[in-house]
RNA sequence: GCUCGAAUGGUGGAAUGGUAGACACGAGGGACUUAAAAUCCCUUGACCAUAACCGGUUGUGCGGGUUCGAGUCCCGCUUCGAGCACCA
């Protein structure tokens, strides 16, 4: 009888949801497996069959190591915040909470056709006040907390109150935005405010003026991987750089962490290598420079200390502080024309056109090895933000400050013997250093390692200068100007940033009537009525009551996405738990995440901020790892895969693929879900659309064939693919197989249904194996036969290295190949067969569950214990060798399995066939593969 | 520009330095069937040879190298993809 999956799935969704197959309890007596998936946004569209690629891979793995005996947390979740929901209700009116919720139950509806085995008892929302609560708690912690060098953790901000008290800034080594100098005299006469602002310079979680990127198109600041070439990756609304007052996270200050941090875990080398980019460590010099007849001294940051004698300039971002302070009387208006004139461009335009622009200052500064005076330019190709905003120029051996030079006729020196610098700098470091020299240090003759070295001691020595080390990283900007994300538990009492009392958390986001920002400008939460906080009485209460004495307003802004993001790990382990983020207990038997998988897109942006908050609560003592994602898998993109009628021009004819170079065509997009096997179903094209339905075909072996091309899935393209379609079609198990059938895990590739016809068969295939024509069990309690024993151990080795190794593909051939032997072999053994529905079950649930049942196995088939390997089953008595000669196989020979080579050698040599081959030449060597080959080499 | 990654039949893709193209799709042929569906069997990189069989040559983007032996290792390119991009 046909296996009828509509029929045995649902009896399966159902069972398991009423046994709790999939609840998972913490269990000492047995070892931990974690196994997450980046959570979801719960868009709008749905679910298409690219999503759940990577759910279907863990669900694998989890299962599998379940098998195994592993007690196994396989959660699932929303990242339920997020710009989409709240442009809608911009447009509606319609609450992001109540579109959030309609998206979550279709994409719950979605991923439970495909039968994971999610524990759904764990599941978090971002934007659940009590999961919110734990985000916002872990805000104030970083409030209240300061980074301390020394220790390389963050520290109660108390701590450095006190050393203000005794030691005012003396002896201080922590992460800062300045460097501020004042004595405990300075501290304890500052008033509240003034402290409050100098807290600031070193909190985790700080108020910073900041440059933004502001998206005038979303009325919001966005984080630097939100902005793609100048224009917003959500909207493609131009981006433009603004100073604005925002929360920080002073991720900065945990860069050496973070780097040294990839070195501990199992991620692919590329998405390492892109973070290590990204957090940008270089280390060099900072020197002071004086200015010339004047008491200004001002710092450059350099890599290149070597190169110091080559300075024939000095350049600072026209942002700099130092700019006024610089530039002289006679050159101020072209200055400010210029400063100007930066600003007014656009991050977008600076890209765009990258010419040479700069401007001198009027000053001169003095090389404090040369003593000459070199001008102070200014100029945008200097970047306020990275190192001081100030740089020396060695056009020699730099191609930006050569480009800068060669625009405005300055002197080029070259310091390498032998370089030419006529026509471009000479960047690379390596050579023989020349022209480097005053009287106390000598670098000529030296490479050019040997000079950073000397001149770094030289400087150092003289107090000119101090080895620094630079991260490129930079602090994330933690406000947005949006509705729908966490609120800040902050108010504002006289100015001055408060966190409010821990037990008045969650702050709950309050209820507006217009999503959009306010008429003078003010993020939407400006909107709300009942927006202050009584601090007396403990409550938020309407705004109206704002008195300035006991009752404040709220904090406007929200927090970004990734502020959501970037702990749910942890809360997974203990989702309920109202006293704390997550218990003790619970943290330390789950620890950390074993298998994390999700899309390699997420490499600098969430990734990082994930890496950042673990290590910022393991410094508070809550996580007890340093790194919460122990391996990382990233999935592949799936790609559309779009089809293409033809229609001739000026008509409603439309051609075969085969046929349209005979006309003048347009090519159209068809709905590829009208499409099967690239042909198009005619009748369905007429009816798909009002002016198709009078279309005239010209088929080529009376069919209509589509082309098609590879694009992004979407719906513009008409080439998405809903796994509802498939399943109702073909199954879920077919779906499961089939996404892990199309190639490596970690490639793109595009969604072709060609294929999935081979995965249905093979499950059919498997199902007619146990049953008859009624579909009732036949098998036998006979003792399996040697090469159903082989055919099988062949598989339970083959797909568990496969698991092993996320090389799903080839454990699904592996099957097909098994099942192939075995039907042709008419096995029907229990035995076998058992091993066989235990294999399967993690790709194929729900065919392995009924079988499973239909066989008596005992309880669920995702405790069924994992097969164990037996090589003596796969041991052979004689094994065939090709005798090659030079290289060119001529015959076979069969030898005994465990004939040594020697042994062969000489049985091989003594055979006729062999001797006819080599007849009169030399044997000059013989080489013995091991159960395959035996070359012989002559001539 | 820099840093990674990739390139194998008509297609998706297999191959610890050891018989390249597993497995699947598609295509062609056949069996069963009144017919269709389903199922099963055979052929299927290219070229040459042959009545047929046996066979031969060539072949993993291009050019070199190491090796008895290279899709795999090394050097130099080409093309495509991804990331970073004035970071001093």
């Amino acid at each position: 009888m046909e296996y009828d999956f509509r029929q045995i799935e649902k009896k399966w969704h159902e069972l398991w949801a009423q046994r709790g197959t999939y609840k998972v309890v913490e269990d000492p007596s047995r070892p931990k497996y974690y196994v997450l998936n980046m959570f979801p946004y719960p868009s709008g569209a749905g679910l298409h069959v690219g999503h759940p690629l990577g759910y279907i891979a863990s669900d694998i793995y989890a299962r599998y190591k379940r098998q195994c005996g592993f007690n196994v947390l396989n959660p699932m979740g929303y990242d339920a915040y997020g710009l989409p929901a709240e442009q809608y209700a911009i447009q509606t009116g319609q609450h992001p909470a109540v579109t959030t919720e309609k998206n979550i139950a279709r994409y719950r509806e979605q991923l439970d056709k495909i039968g994971f085995s999610f524990d759904w008892d764990r599941e978090v929302r971002t934007c659940e006040p009590g999961y919110y609560h734990w985000t916002q708690w872990a805000f104030q912690k970083m409030f209240n907390s300061y980074y301390c060098n020394k220790c390389q953790s963050a520290q109660p901000i108390s701590q450095l109150i006190e050393h203000f008290e005794k030691q005012g800034t003396s002896g201080l080594d922590v992460a800062q935005s300045e460097e501020l100098s004042f004595s405990p005299a300075q501290w304890n006469a500052m008033d509240e405010k003034e402290k409050s602002d100098v807290l600031m310079n070193y909190r985790i979680a700080y108020q910073g003026e900041t440059m933004v990127n502001w998206c005038a198109g979303l009325g919001t600041v966005l984080a630097n991987d939100e902005v793609v070439e100048g224009v917003s990756v959500r909207g493609g609304f131009p981006v433009e750089q603004k100073k604005m007052r925002q929360w920080c996270l002073r991720v900065s200050a945990y860069a050496q962490r973070l780097l040294d941090g990839l070195d501990t875990i199992d991620w692919s080398e590329s998405i390492k290598e892109t973070q290590r980019n990204w957090i940008g460590r270089s280390e060099g010099t900072e020197m002071q420079f004086k200015v010339k007849d004047s008491d200004l001294e001002f710092t450059i940051f350099t890599t290149r200390a070597d190169t110091i004698f080559g300075v024939t300039f000095m350049v600072l971002a026209p942002e700099s502080e130092l700019v006024p302070q610089l530039t002289t009387a006679a050159q101020k208006p072209e200055v400010d024309a210029y400063v100007a004139a930066v600003k007014k461009r656009t991050e977008r335009e600076r890209i765009a056109d990258r010419r040479v622009t700069g401007v001198f200052s009027g000053s001169y500064a003095i090389n404090p090895l040369t003593g000459e005076d070199v001008p102070v330019w200014i100029s945008d190709y200097v970047l306020a933000g990275y190192g001081t905003g100030a740089i020396m120029a060695v056009p020699a051996h730099d191609s930006r400050d050569y480009a800068f030079a060669k625009h405005f006729g300055l002197e080029i020196r070259p310091l390498i013997e032998g370089c030419d610098v006529s026509e471009e700098s000479f960047d690379a470091k390596e050579g023989i250093m020349m022209n480097s020299a005053n009287s106390e240090l000598n670098l000529n003759g030296l490479t050019v390692k040997e000079s950073i070295a000397a001149t770094k001691r030289y400087v150092t020595a003289k107090g000119i200068g101090r080895v620094k080390v630079n991260y490129r990283l930079r602090d994330a900007i933690f406000s947005r100007q949006r509705y729908w994300g966490e609120p800040f538990p902050v108010y504002y009492r006289n100015g001055i940033p408060t966190m409010l009392p821990e037990e008045c958390l969650p702050l709950q986001l309050p209820e507006i009537k217009d999503y959009k920002p306010t008429e003078s400008g003010e993020p939407p939460l400006g909107h709300a009525t009942e927006w202050a906080f009584d601090t007396v009485s403990k409550k938020v209460v309407s705004k109206s009551l704002i008195d300035n004495v006991s009752v404040f307003p709220l904090e406007l802004n929200t927090m970004p996405g990734f502020a959501g993001s970037s702990a749910y790990y942890l809360r997974y382990m203990d989702p309920h738990n109202s006293n704390a983020l997550v218990s003790r207990e619970a943290d330390e038997y789950w620890k950390c995440v074993d298998l994390y998988l999700g899309g390699s897109e997420h490499a600098t942006g969430h990734l990082i901020y994930s890496r950042f908050w673990n290590k910022f609560l393991k410094d508070l003592g809550v996580s007890t790892v340093e790194e919460p994602f122990a391996k990382l898998i990233n999935q592949g993109m799936i790609q559309g895969r779009s089809n293409f009628v033809y229609r001739i021009k000026d008509t409603n004819t439309f051609v075969s693929l085969g046929l349209k170079d005979q006309y003048d065509t347009t090519p159209i997009h068809v709905d590829v879900n009208i499409v099967s096997g690239d042909v198009l179903d005619v009748e369905a094209f007429k009816a798909w659309r009002p002016e198709y339905e009078t279309a005239d075909f010209i088929l080529e072996d009376g069919k209509y064939v589509c082309g098609w091309a590879v694009e992004k899935m979407s719906k513009s393209m008409f080439n998405v693919v809903n796994p509802d379609v498939i399943i109702e079609k073909y199954g879920a198990d077919t779906l499961r197989m089939y996404e892990m059938f199309l190639g490596p895990l970690e490639q793109s590739k595009p969604w072709d249904t060609n294929g999935i016809d081979g995965c249905h068969r093979f499950i059919r295939k498997m199902w007619n194996m146990f049953t008859d024509r009624e579909g009732k069990l036949c098998l036998s309690d006979d003792a399996p036969s040697k090469d159903e024993l082989k055919s099988i151990h062949k598989l339970i080795k083959k797909v568990t290295e496969d698991i092993e190794n996320f090389s799903f593909n080839t454990s699904v051939s592996a099957f097909m190949i098994c099942v192939n032997e075995l039907s042709g072999l008419k096995c029907n053994k229990k035995a076998v067969l058992s091993d066989l529905v235990k294999l399967i079950a993690p790709f194929a649930p729900h065919i392995a569950e009924e079988l499973w049942e239909m066989t008596g196995g005992e309880g669920s088939v995702c405790d069924a214990a994992w097969p164990k390997f037996n090589e003596d089953y796969l041991k052979e008595d004689s094994v065939t060798y090709s005798i090659s000669f030079n290289g060119k196989t001529r015959f076979t020979m069969d030898f005994a399995a465990d004939m040594d080579a020697k042994a062969i050698e000489t049985d091989v040599l003594a055979n006729e066939k062999t001797q006819s081959y080599i007849e009169g030449k030399t044997i000059r060597k013989v080489i013995v593969v091991p159960r395959k080959i035996v070359n012989i080499v002559i001539g």
